[in-house]
DNA sequence: GTATGATTAAAACGAACGTTTGAACTGCGG
DNA sequence: CCGCAGTTCAAACGTTCGTTTTAATCATAC
């Protein structure tokens, strides 16, 4: 009972195994870039196990986000019900809603112990990938989440049009998806980074909320702070084609 | 000369006709996903054509982001320095700043007759991109106008920490590259979206500077209006490990 | 006209890919 | 002990990959 560490185990773990060493390849090397060889050989498992497990490669990967998404949006989900409980009717503050739509995110993305790090750096990087059954699937996981949220910023945030707030749920999760999946991209940012990653936290809950409830654009709100054409020159439509032409 | 169109062209443009179809194939299918075979089929040049004119695959892939990146970093360089020259030696406003770094980007990405609206889908896609050779030369890309725009970014918030700066600009260029790389993504989040995707500029720019000049957050200016932890109960810091022992 | 250097063309290279096959092995109820 | 799912295994399948090679074609200068 001494040796049985690790490597060849007999039980039915193959299957977790796979999931847990394909999270990490598949972040590290993206979709395309992941074989199967290398993710059965260092999981230690033989290569016909993954089409035997989950029948082929793409759904692997959807195996793979299923497990931590159905988690994350059950926790979402869990937090909202009893935020809304609580509020007995009455609409939430904007930042109570951010804390309960990126709050889990950013728990499981600065939990380095169970690998939701790793998977939240996947995530972000899986947002903007262009494959169809890549869409297809995460629309499904998301769908719900997404509609009692947008609804509760709707009601946390009345006069502003739904339009404005769907944008500004994309502008988020884009600022958060690039704060997880790219510690490292800040290093191209600003060379070696030098500060406590567990404080990103607070300091992107204070950017999204300051984002949130920015003013509204000129041409929907036109006292707006924020003329975007205040540079003069017309440097938002500079024409490109003529340094081509 | 009437049926000289397209095609087979003698003239030099073969590595032109590649640069183009390599960059909308690498955004729609990503670099492992985009075969040579694939990129030199679509362009109608001979498969060895690539290797001729580039060397290798990842060659080209760095060529197709040279000469983007290479035109849209002068040109943030240029604004940058026309208003510093204004200034006289006086702080920028932060709008300026902001709109000196993604003016360009914007109107790139909103330029859809010299494919400036792909490639920018293709640089959000690609700021995630873990490949070391990848990040290497964009990091090689970026610098000079990641220290000029971060300096001018440290001038115009006086007494905000460096440390707080760059994270906000990595927050920045993330909400940015979702943005525009995901107006797919949107989708995602919103089922179908009928808004005009040329108001989408503005809105970023009132979200960014909102984001850019929210308070700081408490653990380093303890009187900031959004305390982190006003839902109760520890979301920030739920136990994911008990879900799965 | 012919030599020359740059470009294009067709074909093949070995390697790696995802998947399938059919046999071996496992733990267990009969 | 046998039979039988469930699972693992080694080996091979056919395809596609990036790259290389060798010959043909082109434009241009002498």
């Amino acid at each position: 009972m001494a040796t049985l560490t690790g490597e060849s185990r007999s039980g039915g773990d193959t299957r977790e195994r796979i999931l847990d060493v394909a999270e990490v390849l598949f972040t590290e090397h993206g979709f395309e870039g992941t074989s199967m060889r290398l993710i059965t050989g260092q999981a230690g498992v033989n290569l016909a196990a993954v089409n035997y497990h989950f029948g082929t490669k793409e759904a692997l990967f959807q195996a793979v986000f299923h497990r931590r998404l159905y988690q994350l949006n059950r926790m979402r989900l869990e937090v909202l019900d009893g935020m809304e409980l609580e509020a007995q009717g009455a609409p939430l503050k904007p930042s109570q809603v951010l804390e309960g739509f990126f709050g889990p995110v950013l728990a499981m993305a600065t939990d380095t112990r169970h690998g939701g790090h790793t998977f939240m750096r996947l995530l972000g990087r899986t947002y903007t990938e262009p494959a169809q059954f890549i869409r297809k699937f995460m629309a499904e996981e998301f769908s719900d989440v997404i509609s009692r949220y947008s609804d509760a910023l709707r009601r946390a945030l009345p006069g502003v049009p739904l339009a404005e707030i769907m944008w500004r749920l994309h502008f988020m999760m884009g600022a958060v998806s690039y704060a997880i999946s790219g510690i490292d991209a800040l290093q191209l940012v600003s060379g070696r980074f030098d500060d406590d990653p567990a404080l990103m936290a607070p300091r992107l809950m204070s950017f999204l909320l300051g984002g949130l409830r920015a003013p509204l654009p000129e041409m929907i709100s036109p006292h707006a702070q924020f003329p975007t054409g205040d540079v003069g020159g017309g440097v938002l439509t500079p024409d490109f084609g003529a340094a081509r032409a």
